[in-house]
DNA sequence: AGTAAAGTGAGCATAAACAATCATATGCTT
DNA sequence: AAGCATATGATTGTTTATGCTCACTTTACT
């Protein structure tokens, strides 16, 4: 039993139950009471779950989300890239999110900030502004409520879960971003960034129109594949992050574009 | 039992009874007193309940449901409800759902009706459309193929997964809904249905207005219930589902005002 | 008003739970 | 295979929750 398969039982067992104590959770899991405590911790700045003295009680977030959305997969690279992409934001900015499986793990790196999180003294603005059109990020953010989450209307498409149509295009009309962290499905110099659905791509383009700075988040694989839609050309873009195992001759043609490169 | 377990008992006490004695509460719980006195006091800090000599009366603000302390309930009940709702639903329909635990359960019950799975002969139109301002519903329904899920835009609101503000009010003024079933935080003949937010009450009227049907999904509990904000009179509501104990003559008088009832 | 009864808050003791730290083990990357 | 990062469990000193006692205040009754 891995931990994120505890962290998935752990909230199984404090939905159902509606609370759970650090001892039995500790009996049921079969590990310490020290891991169940740090296991606490991680669900409860998740804001999935409350923490309390010797246990831990729903909260009411941790209802209405299918599990799956709550238990993060593990993907390394695309996590240490989401990490770094976060770590470019600072208070109080606009920031805009598309769909696909990096976008969310920088939307969750972005969750996981904690100096974002809820303080003390109860501020009324909120600490971060994340505009983005994947329901799924939207569903998963919601419950941070540091975080004022704005979506944009549309029609969702199950293998993106992107919205994407003129509704989504109408109220991208009226946002104005600071940062966009584009996830794509292909990158290269020459064809710019694309994705694999023409509607996505063009709600994406509009996204990256509507911001001041444009970051691509793409895994070294995103460099040698092609995609049918394109979203913008190269040189709209302002930062790449990726991994190592990016070809060195088209990082430094992106390079020469202008863009800045930076190696999670 | 721990802490905060404990405070949310005390607060439906004092919800249900109107005022709780510090001795009775204390047999209760099974604490002391001076717990009793303690726990009291952190709740009459939140000003979920006023303090009086040897015990403590409910504030207005106790009857608003603060959300932390709301424990997961027996959902069997709303299930039921939801099964009946998705029964009134024929092939190609638009259909509006709002958001909340029992609108859940619709979205879920819809997306269980067999008679929508994809068939062999590839059919270009939606079996379904769905129109939803709930993130949670938009996300669990996006991987269903068969169903096409429009999203509103808008700020998503934390306590409840819903979409409010003028994007989404935007969005709903250009689609036609056939029927919105439409959870809600109370009703009653006089008042009508009403939500606990004036902005989602505002985006869930929106709603009623597109919508050539109205049914309303409500457990027995919300007739006798108050919430702040006003979604629309009863005379907007065509139908309600609810279950068996709801009182009969509130059920009369409803009838009175030309809505089918319909007991799940 | 005067007095008894009940309720209260403060302080204290105890047991449970906690955070921090370290050592070991496990697993990933190079 | 070596080395680094992460996960886990044990230990220790600290914090929190609770119940008890006691001096004091509020309420109720004559």
């Amino acid at each position: 039993m891995n931990r994120q398969q505890r962290l998935s039982s752990i909230l199984e067992l404090v939905v159902e139950k509606g609370s759970i104590e650090v001892d039995d959770a500790s009996q049921i899991l079969g590990v310490s009471a020290a891991t169940i405590r740090r296991d606490f911790d991680v669900l409860a700045k998740r804001q999935l779950l409350t923490r309390t003295h010797g246990g831990a009680v729903a909260t009411g977030s941790s209802l209405g989300l299918p599990l799956t959305y709550k238990v993060a997969k593990d993907d390394k690279v695309k996590q240490r890239i989401a990490k770094v992409a976060a770590e470019m934001v600072t208070r109080h900015q606009i920031i805009g999110i598309n769909g696909g499986t990096t976008s969310t793990e920088v939307a969750r790196a972005l969750a996981a900030r904690t100096e974002f999180a809820p303080s003390d003294s109860q501020e009324h603005s909120p600490a971060l502004t994340v505009v983005t059109n994947a329901v799924n990020i939207a569903a998963e953010l919601t419950v941070r409520h540091q975080i004022k989450i704005v979506v944009t209307g549309g029609v969702a498409r199950p293998q993106s879960y992107e919205l994407i149509g003129p509704f989504a295009e109408e109220v991208l009309k009226e946002v104005n971003i600071d940062i966009t962290f584009l996830g794509v499905s292909a990158f290269n110099p020459t064809m710019g960034a694309a994705a694999n659905h023409e509607d996505e791509a063009k709600v994406n383009r509009q996204m990256v129109q509507r911001s001041k700075k444009v970051v691509v988040v793409a895994d070294s694989s995103k460099f040698t594949r092609t995609a049918f839609a394109t979203i913008c050309a190269a040189d709209q873009i302002n930062t790449i992050i990726t991994d190592s195992g990016t070809d060195e001759k088209m990082l430094e043609e992106l390079r020469k574009l202008g863009i800045e490169i930076v190696i999670a």
